[in-house]
DNA sequence: TGTATAGTTCGTTATATGGCGAAGTATAAA
DNA sequence: TTTATACTTCGCCATATAACGAACTATACA
């Protein structure tokens, strides 16, 4: 299963790095608020291309900030869980916490409630217009 | 004083972009090891350009992760302190924590000691040669 | 089957970043 | 007041990154 060896200054940073951009931050805060989500409601909530947020979500899977399944045609994403290592569990937790209470992620939490409500068919049909 | 307004997702993936370099990360830790250290120091400690570090230093400055304090020709350097906000405290005490048994800091304390027991007037003449 | 759909990967472009040396600034020493 | 020193700022270059659309993959449905 997972490897239990020790954080080194590579990892480290590349979670700091995954993070450091305000989409994938964005990404993280909405997987806090919702616990799951897939791909075309994250990318209706940024806004984004496509292949721009699938980029996004593998550079969060690859600092093992997230983790996603497929069902059928669908891939949901979810932050990584039990399996994670204590700094990420501590970071994501570090992130909730100093974003609590910031406007634009209380925004993105309203908007969601709207994508969720939708209709998932016509969402993805939406984004296929873009 | 400090403003105390709430952390927005601005100021936070500042720091997370301040901390996603290895370079950065080094300062950070030595600091956290050493208290206080003058630009020379850190710049024999990384094996960079001056100007290099300079920046290095700018950022994590921006950042408000590190402060600053001229001694005459000296500046020192240090972690932010009480003056710091909640969001950078915390952070700093999650590197310390993700980062205590990684090798390559383990080596720079080594290294650290040795130039710290250096005479500061040689140190910065063998930093001119560069 | 074949066709549509949900994501991903690839190639390109514009901008950001890390590195350096040269020039600039401020303090100390001669 | 001149010279040296300890940094910093500026200008440059090479590489990294975020964005896009086009092409590709895998699953579902007709």
């Amino acid at each position: 299963m997972a490897k239990y060896k020790n954080n080194c200054i590579k990892d480290i940073t590349n979670i700091l790095k995954a993070l450091g951009d305000e989409n994938r931050v964005r990404i993280v805060m909405a997987l806090v608020d919702k616990g799951q989500l897939c791909v075309c409601q994250i990318i209706e909530l940024l806004g984004l291309a496509p292949s721009t947020v699938s980029k996004h979500l593998y550079i969060l899977r690859q600092a093992n900030l997230i983790e996603s399944n497929k069902k059928g045609r669908w891939v949901y994403y979810n932050l990584a869980g039990g399996g994670a290592n204590k700094s990420v569990r501590k970071v994501l937790h570090w992130l909730q916490e100093s974003l609590a209470k910031d406007a634009g992620i209380r925004e993105d939490k309203k908007l969601l409630g709207k994508i969720l409500k939708e209709d998932p068919e016509r969402l993805c049909l939406k984004m296929k217009k873009r």
